[in-house]
DNA sequence: CTGATGACGTGTG
DNA sequence: ACACACGCCATCA
């Protein structure tokens, strides 16, 4: 097991905030924590905790690019249908009106 | 140590 | 709209 590194910890508790029923990016974390890159937030979420709720987190677009990592892959759009999101075709639809930035509307902190 | 990889994003044509 | 190149850099083999 590879040591958890204090950013992923930061990764998760952002993750962690999205309201149910919204979904945030890669990118829009990566900013608020001031990572240097997105990519270090879609590692992160590659071996986060059960708790977390890494099918919130989608790219820019609002495509489910982190599907395949889920068990089924269809999991992710699952959960977010039951959520109340709607998703076709691993799309994220209204992406714009369900987007959360963490920046605007994070309370805590 | 070295090179490849990738749940990303931006730029360019 | 579509395709490809590139910067990013922690993690993996």
């Amino acid at each position: 097991m590879s040591k958890t590194s204090e950013y992923y910890l930061d990764i998760y508790a952002v993750t962690r905030m999205i309201p149910k029923g919204r979904v945030t990016s890669y990118g829009a974390i990566a900013g608020f924590l001031g990572l240097p890159s997105a990519r270090m937030v879609g590692t992160a979420l590659n071996q986060c905790p059960k708790q977390v709720p890494a099918h919130r987190v989608v790219n820019r677009n609002g495509v489910l690019t982190g599907a395949a990592h889920f068990k089924p892959p269809s999991e992710m759009s699952r959960r977010l249908r039951i959520e109340g999101v709607k998703v076709k075709k691993d799309q994220v639809q209204d992406f714009k009106r369900v987007f959360w930035d963490p920046s605007l509307e994070l309370k805590d902190l």
